[in-house]
DNA sequence: AGATAGATGGAT
DNA sequence: TCCATCTATCTG
């Protein structure tokens, strides 16, 4: 299963996997254009790093769950916890596109905000999908109203080859480089996005960051 | 107990 | 560039 593999190995093959979440108003759908890896207790940038603690806690537990936490004081992130239960490694969701529901996504985000900035930044992505604090912790794979799935051109027979031909192409088009505001472990090319998409999230290093790499790659 | 940095986004 | 103002962690 792809979700039990660490963070670092599943960040780049959930570019293009969809996320929907359906509620009473109604069904918003976003294909994931930027992500990163977060590895747990041994990565410094992460929540886990200093262990287990009634935030982060569902990072520790079974891969396919969700962990959503407040950043900043006002703005809801959201992460796809990966890796083996009993360890915290997970994906934060930092853009995506919206491939359905985009009127819906648009009264929850502002009726200015263009498209493509529907679900640009990690806050945002969380907005435009109606996700809180009442969704931590819940089962992406479970068929609830929040689901989590491969691309559909992975397909409708989600066979091993069918999905790997599918992240062969993805990763054609993908760049890595280092995650953004962090300022621990900055050399580490952690975040992936789909090279050149418009809804990916502006550059912006942190501003404690040690220099570094250059901020962006494509990847071979 | 108080200070502060942080996986931010939007207005100025 | 500044502001809003939650959490976990560090400092005195």
């Amino acid at each position: 299963m792809l979700l039990g593999q660490p963070a670092p190995q599943v960040a780049p093959r959930l570019l293009g996997w969809l996320l929907t979440h359906e509620t009473e108003a109604g069904i918003v759908t976003v294909e994931l254009t930027e992500v990163e890896a977060y590895a747990g207790e041994r990565d410094p940038a992460s929540h886990a790093f200093r262990g287990s603690t009634s935030r982060n806690e569902v990072m520790f537990g079974p891969p396919g769950r969700l962990y959503v936490y407040l950043s900043y004081g006002m703005h809801w992130c959201a992460n796809v916890v990966t890796g083996p239960d009993g360890h915290a490694s997970a994906v934060l969701l930092r853009a995506a596109r919206v491939v359905e529901g985009v009127d819906l996504a648009r009264s929850r985000r502002g009726a200015r905000v263009l498209d493509r900035a529907l679900a640009r930044g990690p806050a945002c992505l969380t907005q435009a999908l109606g996700i809180n604090s009442s969704h931590n912790t819940i089962d992406l794979l479970g068929g609830g109203p929040l689901r989590l799935a491969p691309p559909r051109s992975a397909g409708l027979s989600a066979t091993g080859t069918a999905r790997a031909a599918s992240v062969a192409d993805k990763s054609a088009q993908m760049a890595t480089g280092p995650r953004v505001g962090v300022s621990q472990a900055a050399d580490v090319p952690w975040r992936f996005w789909l090279y050149g998409d418009q809804t990916v999230s502006a550059y912006k290093r942190s501003p404690r960051a040690p220099a570094g790499p250059p901020a962006t790659g494509v990847a071979t």
